[in-house]
Formats: C-alpha cells, structure tokens, sequence
DNA sequence: ATAGGATCTCTAGTAACTAGAGCTTCAAGC
DNA sequence: GCTTGAAGCTCTAGTTACTAGAGATCCTAT
C-alpha cells in the first residue's frame, strides 16, 4: 500500500473546497501539507483530505473557524473527555435556535407586508409605511442589527 | 412650529444606531445630514430620523444594504410603481425560506449529534465521528459553504 | 473660564472567504 | 526532448456591515 499524494487541486474536488480556500484555510493554521514538490507545489494526503472534510462539514453545521479549530484541537486528543465537544455543539445549537426565532419572526413580518401591499403607486404602499414606521410591525423583539452577531446560513 | 435638530448622538439615540454606524451610512451615502454646525458638527432633521428609522428596520429585517438603497430610492418617487417594491421584499422572503430551510436542516443534526454522544472520551466520540465523516449525517442536501452566500441574522 | 463629554477625521480590524495580476511548474501529446 | 496549456505559486486588495481606537476639536454646563 502506497502513500498516495493530492495535489492542492485534487484535495479541493474531494472536499468541495476551493483552491484558494484550501490556502486560506493553511494560512488560519487549520490545515497543513504534508509538504511540497520539487517546484514548490503543496502536497497533501489522506490524513489531509478526513481534516478538510471535517472542517467543511463543521463549516456547513455554521461552526465559526474558530469553534472549529477547539474541535480539531479536541479531535486530535483521542483520550481526552468529550465533554468540551458536547459544550461547544450545545452551543451551537443555541445559537441555532435563536437564529430560527428570529428568522420565523422575519419571515412573518416579510409576509405580512406582502399580504397587505395591493400594487398600487410607491406614495400608498404599505410595505413602505411599515418600514418606515417601526410601530406599525408586529415584531415584538424589536432586536438592533448593530447588537445582532449576525453570521452565516 | 420651529425646526428641531440633532446631534449624530441624539439621531443614535432615536434609533438604537451606534454613532460609528451613523456615519458609516453617511459615507456609504444612506443618509446625509441637513447641515453642519459652526465648528463642524453634523445636524440632522425630523426627516433624517424617519429615513434612519427605515433603513435600520430593513435592516432588522434581514436586507442588505444595497437592497435598502434601492428601497429608499423607490420610497423618494411616491409617483412610480410599487411593484419593484413588491419584488425586492419578495425576493428578500424568499432567501429568508431558503435560510429556513437549511437551518431547520441543521439544527437536526446537531440535534442528533448530541443525542448520539454518550459522554466518553473524545477518541469514541460520535459528535466528532459524525463531523469527520460526512457519510454518517443524515442531511441530503449537502451544500457546500463556499457557493453559500451566507450572510446576517 | 474650564472641565469633561461629545464630536471630528483617519486608519485599521472583524469573518470567511473571493478575485486578480503576473509568474512558475507540471503533465500530456507529438 | 519540446511545447503548450492547465494548474499552481505569491501577493495584494476587495467583499459586507460594521466596530474600535488615536488624537484633535467642539460644545455645554457650572
């Protein structure tokens, strides 16, 4: 059995990362090539391709690189507890769920405003009345965006 | 009936918008003061606290900024068509579903993840099993976070 | 008159990439 | 062995919507 080696264009495809993603990701410190060709190209290997393909699923889960790299710390000590793992993606599913909240609450407001917009001229219409005028929405959770860590998915 | 202004502080203030933010919308050109005191200070009107007001509740609902100046644009000829209004909120309720949708995803496997682990050690995690292998998730719609544009809320 | 809070401009930083310029390396075909 | 074109390299800068800090100036109340 051989040691087979990716090109960085290669590792890409396997994990549906782009190229200058992969570097990105090398220049954070999340990834490192197993080392490089004559010409100075990256290579990588299996071991290589299991760790992007974590990172990517995390990033899919919307883990923050940084939550991420507290996983691959985790990942990498096989005999330590899991518990800080349980922690973080509790965390995470926190999070989750406040940006369902807040998304249900937007998408009712969104609808709303289409249901009573009747197509008239830009002077009647009501969808710019309500914005324009926060105390004609329903939304009680009248939340600040500047407050709001508003990220990804 | 005399004429009131504001302070870029006292316009913070009527609507929850950090100082910083008020000018980055200046410079970006959302809003624009009615003046400038004697040694320079900037002073605002009823009017820009009603536009102010109305970009920071689109914003609250989840449109980009871009998608606002056009809002804004439209709201400026009460004469024209609200149609376009009606397609930009549309459109905007649509990319809300869609962030539904894959959220809603997600938040179940989280979900699983944490009910999969039995609290061990990290080498027999499930959580971190689960993350390097994307086989083992039950998700089908593998999105890949690169072609996501992901953004707020 | 003065103190101290508010405001000014300017630069730089955040997350997680993406895009482009200008150059070099690699692999396949002849 | 040579050529050619895709793929790789480094470096800089741009994206969105702000936020933070430095150092100077202004405004207002005592």
């Amino acid at each position: 059995m051989k040691k087979v080696e990716y090109s960085i264009g290669q590792l890409g495809k396997l994990t549906h990362t782009k190229v200058p993603t992969v570097r990105y990701y090398e220049e954070i410190g999340l990834i490192t090539p197993v080392g490089r060709s004559e010409g100075g190209q990256r290579r990588f290997d299996q071991a290589s391709v299991r760790r992007l393909g974590f990172v990517r699923h995390a990033r899919e889960l919307g883990f923050t690189l940084d939550a991420i790299r507290q996983l691959l710390g985790l990942a990498d000590r096989p005999t330590a507890s899991c518990e800080p793992v349980d922690g973080i993606v509790q965390q995470q599913l926190h999070e989750v769920d406040l940006r369902l909240a807040r998304l249900q609450a937007i998408r009712q407001e969104l609808q709303r405003m289409l249901d009573e917009c009747s197509g008239g001229k830009a002077g009647d219409c009501r969808i710019l009345e309500v914005l324009a005028d926060h105390s004609l929405c329903l939304t009680e959770d009248h939340d600040h965006p500047d407050s709001t860590t508003d990220r990804q998915i």
